[in-house]
DNA sequence: TGTACATCAGTGAACGCGCGTTCACTGATGTAC
DNA sequence: TGTACATCAGTGAACGCGCGTTCACTGATGTAC
C-alpha cells in the first residue's frame, strides 16, 4: 500500500494534523493517545512516526495549524474596530463555548500549552502573537506596541471567559459569564481607543 | 502500621489532599499519577483507596479544598473596592504567575477543568461561586445579582491573564501581558461601580 | 504494450512502562483482662 | 503493671490496560526495460 501519487503523504499528514486539533481540543493533550490519533485518521498507529518524530512534534506542529487557520478566519472580519468588536461577539457566543472540537485552541488548551516543552511553547507563542499582530492593526491611531499588548490583554481576558462558562454547571450562570464578557470587551477596546496609557489609580 | 490515634488517618487525607492539589497544578490531572501523589503524601499506592473512592473523588476533594483555602485568604485583603484592587495586583503579580504549585487552581487547571465528570465540575461550581460572592460583596453600591456577574468576568480574565502569561516564551511580552491584565481589571472594577448596566455601543 | 522490479506508506504485533485499581498481608498500637 | 489479642492504616505485588515508540513485514503503485 504505498508509492502512491507524490500527494498521497502530504494529504495523510494533513488528516493526521486536522483530526488531533479536534482530539486535543476535546480530550486533552494528555488525554489524547497516538492510537486514537491515528485511528481519527483513519490510520494505525504503526504509521505515525513516518509523518512525525515523536508526540511532541504534532503537538506543536497541530497547535500552529489550529492558529494558522484561525488567524486566516480574521480576514473574513469587517474592517477596523468594527471587526473586533465582531469577533468578540462570535467569540463569546453560545455556540462557540458549546463546540469545543471545532473552537479555539487557547479556549481548550492553554494551560496545558503552558506545561509543554519550551521547543512548543515557541511555536505557539509565534502563532499567537501573529494573530494580536492582525488584530492589533484594528486599533486605528494607537501606537503599534501599545496596540498588540493591548490586544494580548483583551484575548486573555476572553479566553478565560470561555474557559470558566464552560466549567461552570449551573447554565444560567455560564451564559451570563459570556454575556458579562461581552460588555467587558467592549470596555476594553474603548479604554484602549482613548487616549495613550490611561492610569487609572 | 495501624490502631494510631484516631487523627492519624485524617492527618494522612488531609496530607495526600494538600500533596494532590500541588502536584495537580504542577502536572496537570491527567498528568499525575496515583502512585506520584501517594509517595508526595509519604505513602505508598496501595492506602490510597482507605481514602478515596477513585482518583476522580480526589481531584474533586483536592479542587474543593483549593478553593475554599484561596477563600479563606480573601478574608486577609483591605474592607471593600481596595481589597479588590489588592487582589488584583496580587493575583497578576510575577510572582503568582511563576508559582504554579502554590498558585490559583483555575490559572493552573481551569481548561481540564471543563472536561471533568459533571460531579467535579458541580463541586468545583460551588467552590469558585462562593469566591465571588465574598468578592462581589466587596462592589459597594451595586446589586448583588450585577456585582457577582461582573467579578465573575472579572475573574475569568484574571485566570486567562495568568494563563497567557505562562504560555508565552518571550518574558518581556510575558510581562507585558500582566502589567495590561492590571490595567484592564481596574478598567473593569470601575466600569461596574459606575451606574448600573452600562452598555456601550 | 507487457513484465519485472524497486519503492515506501501503511500494517499490526510487540517493546517496556506507568496507569488506576485490588488484595492478601503486616505490624504498631489501643484495649481487655 | 504485664500480657494477649483485636484493630486497621499502610505495604507492596499484582491485575488488565493503554501509553509512546519500534520494527519486520506487506502490497499497491511508478518506473525501467
Amino acid at each position: 500500500m504505498a508509492r502512491y501519487d507524490k500527494e498521497h503523504k502530504r494529504l495523510s499528514r494533513e488528516r493526521i494534523i486536522e483530526a488531533a486539533g479536534r482530539r486535543f481540543k476535546t480530550d486533552g493533550i494528555d488525554g489524547s493517545g497516538v492510537a486514537t490519533l491515528m485511528k481519527d485518521a483513519g490510520l494505525t498507529n504503526g504509521a505515525f512516526y513516518g509523518h512525525f518524530e515523536s508526540k511532541e512534534d504534532l503537538v506543536a506542529t497541530a497547535l500552529s495549524e489550529e492558529l494558522r487557520r484561525q488567524r486566516e478566519v480574521l480576514t473574513g472580519l469587517a474592517p477596523g474596530t468594527a471587526g473586533l468588536e465582531q469577533f468578540l461577539r462570535a467569540y463569546l457566543s453560545v455556540e462557540h463555548r458549546d463546540d469545543r472540537s471545532g473552537g479555539c485552541p487557547n479556549a481548550a488548551l492553554l494551560d496545558e500549552i503552558g506545561r509543554c516543552a519550551q521547543d512548543t511553547r515557541t511555536s505557539y507563542s509565534d502563532g499567537i502573537l501573529g494573530i494580536i499582530d492582525d488584530l492589533a492593526a484594528r486599533l486605528e491611531g494607537v501606537p503599534r506596541r501599545e496596540a498588540r499588548v493591548a490586544l494580548l490583554g483583551l484575548f486573555a481576558s476572553m479566553v478565560g471567559t470561555i474557559q470558566l462558562s464552560r466549567a461552570l454547571t449551573d447554565r444560567r450562570m455560564a451564559n451570563a459569564v459570556l454575556e458579562q464578557g461581552i460588555q467587558n470587551g467592549l470596555v476594553l477596546i474603548r479604554s484602549a481607543l482613548q487616549g495613550t496609557k490611561p492610569r487609572p489609580r
